[in-house]
DNA sequence: CCGTATCCGATAGGATACTG
DNA sequence: CAGTATCCTATCGGATACGG
């Protein structure tokens, strides 16, 4: 990026990017959403939910998500281990402003892909629940 | 992306693709929050509050968002021509979604940039008015 | 089950120069 | 002023295979 603007009365976003960069990505977005309904999830819980994701995007996702302090990942120690992430404190207020976003972007309708099993909208109480 | 799941039970984001391709990005984020305050601006007008943007990208966001009709082009017969971005009113409903999402993230804080004139969050007043 | 490794294609986005 | 053209790099993201 170029360099931020040098005069001190210009405005300047940096203090959104470090976030931006991270969470303006759309399955960044949706993993913050579902991540927020029943609970915790495990890794292909979300890779099935998402539908359509693969494996390595979801995985560096998620670690970017963790870096910033917005999805924690717990391991227990069962055999195999088990992992589960979930929310933070953060994530969760976040989630809180994204939700009506995403309602409404589902409402007003968006592209039809054919052999997808579209829905008219996002199933709101899917991604409305309590965390 | 891959085939989208056959099952019919299986929920699918396709319906928010159309426009989550456009928008969760930085700068399509950041036009739209932008471009309502103080109504209508031109491209170097943008370019110049963005801070740190190159023209390529600006452009190219700018006509994505027009197609997808969350934004409005208006060219005024003077001479030279003036051009004038605006949000539509779908564009004004989405933003009503988007500025406290923003405005928490500042908030909470960023990344901090070396050279970047830093502010400790983005002046609520600034993407607050009705555009 | 939970990823990582690898390879690859598509595109976002930056720098610069230039045009009407 | 309002872009376009060109070139370039970085990264997003998909497919598949594989390992703990």
């Amino acid at each position: 990026m170029r360099e931020p603007p040098a005069v001190t009365n210009d405005i300047c976003f940096c203090p959104l990017f470090g976030l931006l960069d991270v969470i303006a990505k759309k399955w960044a977005l949706l993993i913050i959403a579902i991540l927020g309904n029943e609970g915790e999830k495990g890794f292909n819980d979300l890779k099935r939910e998402l539908g359509c994701i693969s494996p390595k995007p979801l995985s560096d996702t998620l670690k970017n998500l963790e870096r910033i302090g917005l999805v924690n990942k717990k391991i227990m120690e069962t055999s195999p281990p088990t992992v589960k992430y979930s929310l933070t404190s953060d994530g969760r207020v976040l989630r809180e402003h994204l939700i009506p976003m995403l309602v409404w972007i589902s409402e007003r309708g968006g592209q039809e892909i054919p052999g997808c099993p579209i829905r008219t909208g996002i199933h709101q109480e899917r991604i409305n629940q309590p965390g």
